[in-house]
DNA sequence: CGCCAGGGCCATA
DNA sequence: TATGGCCATGGC
């Protein structure tokens, strides 16, 4: 079995990201850098329903700051609301208009905005407009280093690693990211794979050994 | 009490 | 290119 299947068998379909809207995504997606969820959720909640780019747009950064206190850097973090915002408008606030653009296109643009570094442009084209590209954070360097998976350790050679690997499937790309961030969250905060997590006594040399030494199938 | 969370920016060498 | 300081809240 591969990693994906065991996570997969284990958690289920995940149905990611948590946000309603695409621009609730986006919002999300810059709140929670280095930032527990716990805290995501409150600051969201203080929208009181009203979370749009259009009311967004119409704040002033001191009172969008104070809005998304609970989410911590909120000051450095509502500018970045705000620049993303204004980019989102280019778009006419409309997801499917930025899906239409070729995803490096996108991708480049959003990297140019202050707040926005490669996993949460990679959140936004993934989870919000449904781009196929495979997102990396601090849980897929984690898992592929104590599976002693030889992916690399800079952002873009994890990225590529999964991504020449596994088929260019969207879904695939969402729910691997998502079944990794469950996966963190209920086990493993230590240094090894604890008891009980579906990854525990799974390593890259095993994998291979049971599946004829194919490395594309161990992901 | 200290540690840390689904990063990213900027200065420095 | 690669570190290091900084940003800040809330849960455990």
């Amino acid at each position: 079995m591969n990693i994906y299947d065991l996570l997969l068998s284990r958690y289920g379909d995940p149905h990611w990201w948590p946000g309603d809207t695409p621009y609730e995504i986006i919002v999300g997606a810059v709140l929670t850098q280095n930032t527990a969820w716990s805290n995501v959720k409150k600051a969201l909640a203080n929208f009181g329903g009203r979370l749009s780019p259009e009311y967004v747009a119409g704040l002033d950064v001191e009172t969008l700051a104070e809005i998304i206190r609970p989410s911590g850097f909120f000051n450095q973090k509502a500018r970045y609301l705000q620049e993303i915002t204004r980019w989102f408008g280019r778009y006419g606030y409309d997801a499917h208009v930025a899906r239409g653009m070729p995803l490096d296109r996108i991708r480049t643009e959003l990297l140019a905005l202050r707040g926005v570094g490669r996993e949460t442009a990679d959140d936004i084209l993934l989870y919000a407009f449904q781009f196929s590209t495979f997102v990396v954070d601090a849980y897929t360097k984690r898992l592929t280093e104590r599976l002693r998976i030889p992916a690399g350790n800079d952002y873009e050679s994890v990225k590529t690693f999964f991504e020449e690997r596994l088929p260019c499937d969207e879904k695939l790309f969402n729910r691997y990211h998502a079944l990794i961030v469950l996966n963190a969250k209920e086990h493993c905060r230590k240094k090894p794979i604890c008891s009980g997590c579906p990854l525990e006594g799974v390593c890259i040399g095993a994998i291979r050994a049971s599946n004829g030494g194919d490395a594309v199938k161990s992901l």
